[in-house]
DNA sequence: CATGAATGAGACTTCATTCAT
DNA sequence: AATGAATGAAGTCTCATTCAT
């Protein structure tokens, strides 16, 4: 999975073809480290003493493998992000209702974060064109990703907008902040008061809200009906 | 409003402290550029001897005025702080409908952080505890400013649900997120692309999405929510 | 006594005239607060900033009555030589036996250095010369004071060994560090634990054995002492 | 013996701690160096740079060996106490009579501080607590090295009170600054009028009469009559 | 390939001292 | 006479990066 890098791959400088497997293993070390490191820390934060000595080996032993402190940064962003999309593009229950494709999506975008991804967030954050980041490359690394890992619920909402299951009178445009943005903010929140959100609780309620402000109306005040008809049915019985 | 901070340093070996309407200039100056310049670069980036420059004058004149770097940096969030405050509080029409209400604060914020606020927002993001931050205080402090900056929204959405004008089926936990987060998204957004949103039609087109997903419903759909919501509530226990 | 400065004081630059009532008080007042500074921190840690602030006044008016802190510092040093000086030579009892002579001195020297000496003392100590203080001519200004204060106790021992109450058989240059060596001793001792000695009981070992040892003995004793320094320097030739 | 400190360093992030054979080499180096600077100029006036140029090397090398100033100077001054403390109990005449052990001792506490010992001294006495040393932890180090090197002579005066050699009349108390103070006294007149004493005569006649003061009296008595009937009966033959 | 060792560049901070008012 | 304000010069320390072995 972290193997098979599509499209952003191509653009990335192969580097002294190390591809023997004791070298492979010795970048993934070093990849494996360095997102922790900066992940904790920060770019400015890290070190790259703090990584080697994690490892347990030299620093110029890192610099073997990765000209620059900034270029190992931006492979363990890409790195990340490739993990992200994968989830996200791998388990889609596309042949499944919408709303459960839906409530995938929210649920997984969650539980990536909330397992280490708060400080790599940061860390792409800090990374944003303009801010210091002297390499405007990467900035533009990171709105292509972004747009890639989002990839998956935009299609989702067209796709609803077409069958008709989500409201057509709000743009795209609008419909992907509408969607993220609560769930970024939550995680912020995790993180700023330091603690962790129940993860299965804050799907829930998150998929039920958003969903109900994004589906068709009709749909809803129907869908709200057939519930209680089922709802007392079932008390019948 | 501009607060009146009681001088945190009185414990410290303060060199000088002057409060003349010369020395206020001067510390109102040096607070300006460095705004300007640890938005632009972040805190780590942000250089004392960029700041100095840019206002002409030398470094040491800047720790004339400010203890530390760091010091001056949390003055400078605190400051930033305290206008955006002011502008919520001072503002907000509280005699006009609940929804106009809602429309300022979301085009309130929507301004003031399109101005310069991303810059700063990152800034913010970049010192929460644990990513490398150093100093615990400042977090604690941001956490503070936050609660009261979103005080003017939690506390109309709460009227609101008083009044009957917002549904009751959604905690004020779940409302915040749902209506700050897709304006922090959109400001990201805006930052990443580099391209500045367009404020009224945002705000707008914000203001009416949000609104529908949070006002009361009409009766049937009120009802069959409070009833999807109880019978959900009852099968969590 | 701080008044009548003979000797050393002729060297002295005259500065500025500062003869008013009020200047003197200024003098003295930032003297007073520049001991008490310098003997706690030493000259390197003291701080004119300090001095200023605890006298309440600004640092340049510090700059007004004294060219530089190295002046400073010589000032403060050459009086509390003065009043050391002083104190030994008004309050020696010359019609008194020699023995209580030499008490008073031993007893005088400890008193004067606990109250406020040993701070003093490494301020000396620190501005020895080739220690990296810069100016030699102040080395030379201590090394004349510390003459100046030995000189009682000198002066005694010199009649001593004349009247014959202190043994012949030392030279002078012995006796010296053989009384005010055991009284630093002590000092330094003193502060260096932080328990401050007893002055009485410790004034009253200290000369009891230092007098033994310096003074004349029984004859056949000092007969055979003499005889054995006669043989030990017809060796040495 | 000279001294394997178990690297109180071990918790810091420490950076390096190399321990080949030419990493050794630069340890030692530095030292040597940093004891010169040290003993020369004093800690606040001593550089790193002034360490780092007369070395030929960066000032940066200076840090990867020691984590600061600070923690050379205590090495510093840690490594000049192992040596003097080697160089006391090493040589010690433990089989000779007492007078000559006692010689000994003043002797080398006299050879080994005029070599280098007086910027040393300086230097020890200048991070005393209270003197605005800021650590209080070297104070404690040196108050037990100081202690440690002291400890030869200290036995030796107990043993000698013990065996009857040394008067018992006198608290060790007293004894300690008895010797040592006239020792110190006369270092630093040396170092203070620039002109080293001769070494062997000092010893010589200091050895003679703290000797004669602290023995027991009526030893020194029949001493010298045996010392006398010896001449005698030489002239005789 | 791995690394021990070295370092250039630069950051923050301190402080004695000057000068116009 | 007093001072508010400003600063030059210097110092300690950090860290990514290079290079010979």
């Amino acid at each position: 999975m972290t193997a098979q890098k599509p499209a952003a791959n191509a653009a990335r400088p192969v580097r002294r073809t190390p591809v023997s497997a004791k070298s492979e293993q010795r970048v993934q070390d070093i990849l494996r480290v360095a997102r922790e490191v900066f992940s904790e820390r920060g770019y400015e934060n890290a070190t790259t003493t703090d990584i080697a000595q994690r490892l347990g080996i030299s620093e110029a032993t890192v610099f073997t493998y990765f000209h620059s402190k900034r270029e190992l940064c931006v492979r363990v962003i890409e790195d990340w992000y490739d993990e992200i999309i994968a989830a996200m593009e791998g388990g889609l229950p596309k042949d499944k209702p919408m709303a459960e494709q839906f409530a995938f999506i929210v649920r997984t975008h969650l539980r990536l974060f909330l397992i280490q991804g708060t400080g790599m967030c940061a860390l792409v954050l800090s990374e944003r064109p303009g801010s210091g980041g002297k390499s405007a490359e990467l900035a533009d690394t990171v709105v292509a990703y972004q747009r890639r890992y989002t990839a998956p619920l935009m299609d989702l909402l067209a796709r609803g907008q077409a069958s008709g299951d989500i409201r057509k009178d709000l743009p795209l445009r609008l419909l992907r902040p509408l969607v993220f943005g609560p769930m970024e903010h939550i995680l912020w929140e995790a993180v700023a008061t330091q603690k962790p959100a129940d993860l299965d609780a804050t799907a829930k309620a998150l998929t039920e809200v958003l969903w109900q402000a994004i589906a068709a109306p009709g749909k809803e005040l129907e869908q709200l009906r057939t519930f209680r008809q089922t709802v007392s049915s079932a008390l019948a019985t």
